[in-house]
DNA sequence: CACATGCAGAAAAACGTTTTTCTAGCATGT
DNA sequence: ACATGCTAGAAAAACGTTTTTCTGCATGTG
């Protein structure tokens, strides 16, 4: 590998004159540029990116952290991510919790210690680990700090940049959906209660069987569809009657619609169910699933997208960026709803 | 953030010396050991491995590169690269090529000049690449070989150890499925022809097919839900008697199930459909599709095995891993077939 | 002419490590 | 008593950059 050495003796030149060539950091004459640049392209001499990194004290790496590759959730984030970051130079460093804050927190450490720019997290911790949202807020604080981002969580009271999508407002649609149906005793399944995000949508919930002066009724799931089918189980096991159901995400609903089926209630004639996070599987289960769609894509780019600005202006005023929900109705709530596919990629 | 320097005065020895004591390569004195433990904590110092990478020329990364996270296939096998090798100490850095072959060049050539470790890939370059190929086995030879990995695809014989499935196996199996069910007219749907992949399948699939006299009958879909679709459509209306169809993978034969079904064919008892890969959502598809199961996480944990066993001996001999395949019988072909559900995190 | 100003380019310092070389003290063997 | 070898530790070189400082030299101004 030719180093910038080789390239200024070959060229007859000092390494700071070739370093300026290349960066047009000061003049340097045609005739010497002409020299470096054939030099250059002799050796293929490549930059080193990792004695630049250590000079300039920045790796071009940004570190990605998610919960759990498994949830289909991820990887669209994660492309959303990518797609922004490779165009502007850097690269993704990634890493999964497994669900796990311990294992959580020693990614961070790793991170930290990494050098990395920036960081785009999904915590797993829950709202009441200040402490460590605190150490998150202020990584690196003795020197130079590194920024965070975090997505699906609001952590803007610990001055972090927070991507998230309107979690009240999601749940308030997908329960005036049913609502609007002619739902009369509406079940919500909901996620695991320390998540700010369950706790919105448990809300919105709320908020919409209020309105209209029905009663309410939850249970808890934990976001895996066998919560969801033992949840609905137990439910209508109990003789509890069920005309809709607004589980707290897509995985939960497919689990609820399979107990649903085995006691031979009819989609949707029977009960209507409603899901949420819109992951592309939603469209292709059957019968398809209603689902609060959640830009995941966009979610990342966005992430991105404040990353990258705060990296240019550290003083920026630390923002909350709530992505807009949509509900897309398929044949769990209507026959003849949405019949398209989802065709991402795959 | 302190650095060795920093910790070699505050103890009052060499740098060296607080090298040595912190690697053990070289013996230190009791005391002196003790007086740079003291100063390491006080000043909660970190190793930069920025600074070990440049002196080392190694930077405990390696660099993943997949055609396309939106396909469900990548997620588990990501996270068994993952899980192995963040146990080893290393960090991921990771790239989508969206299927793209000048922006997988441009990507290893980034992976190249970064001085990634290693490489994990899902080369998108058809077999006709050999000029790419031989680069890629030879990457960065001038100094140091950087190792390559390749997954789903044997390039063995460019020198490059790679971890595949057993193709043809599979393709026999899922096959002489339908053909011990009674199927008398089998359809292969393939995927793209230039893929070594999808020839393996297709001749698994010629091989049963022959074996007891069935005439062979091949359509061409790109891996595509809706070119699975399409394919299936086709031949509906061309009129062929088809009752059983193998396609290359799951979302083309989900695809094929959807035109199936409006053509009023009832799946399994007028038509069976067998798909590849066993992406979990076969088993939440209604009905649920009887699948080629491909070790997706056991693919990622032993690509990063290999590649980290080469680091330790570069001389190994090159190696192919054929994980093996396995059926798993669901609705679509057998009503009293697999009914549990894959209940990886998600 | 004296002197400040600019400027292209070289030289050198710095980033934080690892690794090689050097030094001084001490023990050993003849 | 002296050459030899070993050892703990220091000093310094090296990795490949970027950035700051330094050096001549040409130009412009009073």
């Amino acid at each position: 590998m030719a180093s910038i050495k080789d390239v200024a003796k070959l060229a007859n030149v000092s390494i700071a004159t070739v370093s300026n060539a290349i960066h047009k950091t000061k003049p340097v004459s045609k005739e010497l540029k002409l020299r470096i640049d054939g030099a250059i392209s002799e050796l293929s001499y490549e930059i080193n990116p990792i004695a630049r990194g250590l000079k300039r004290k920045s790796t071009l790496t940004i570190g990605v952290v998610v919960t759990d590759m498994n949830r289909i959730f991820f990887p669209q984030v994660i492309k959303g991510i990518h797609d922004y970051f490779t165009k502007a130079g850097y690269s993704l460093s990634f890493f999964d919790t497994n669900d796990n804050l311990d294992k959580e927190r020693d990614v961070v450490k790793t991170l930290k210690s990494n050098w990395v720019d920036g960081i785009i997290i999904d915590s797993v911790a829950d709202t009441s680990e200040q402490d460590y949202f605190n150490y998150l807020a202020q990584l690196k604080s003795n020197s130079k700090k590194i920024p965070v981002v975090s997505i699906e969580r609001d952590l803007t009271s610990y001055q972090i940049d927070s991507i998230i999508v309107d979690n009240f407002e999601g749940g308030h649609t997908a329960t005036q959906h049913l609502i609007n149906l002619g739902c009369k005793e509406i079940l919500h399944i909901s996620g695991p209660l320390s998540s700010c995000i369950v706790k919105d949508r448990i809300n919105g919930y709320r908020s919409a069987t209020k309105n209209v002066g029905l009663k309410e009724h939850i249970v808890n799931g934990n976001f895996s569809p066998m919560s969801g089918y033992k949840a609905m189980k137990d439910v209508l096991l109990s003789g509890a009657k069920v005309d809709g159901v607004f589980a707290a995400n897509d995985q939960m609903a497919i689990g609820a619609i399979k107990a649903l089926r085995e006691h031979g209630r009819k989609i949707p004639e029977d009960v209507k169910v409603v899901g949420f996070d819109n992951i592309f599987i939603a469209s292709m289960v059957n019968p398809s699933l209603t689902s609060v769609n959640v830009p995941k894509y966009q979610m990342g780019q966005f992430a991105a997208k404040i990353l990258h600005d705060r990296f240019k202006d550290s003083d920026l005023k630390i923002q909350t960026k709530k992505l807009p929900s949509k509900l897309i109705t398929r044949q769990s709530t209507d026959l003849d709803g949405d019949q398209t596919w989802e065709l991402f990629g795959w």
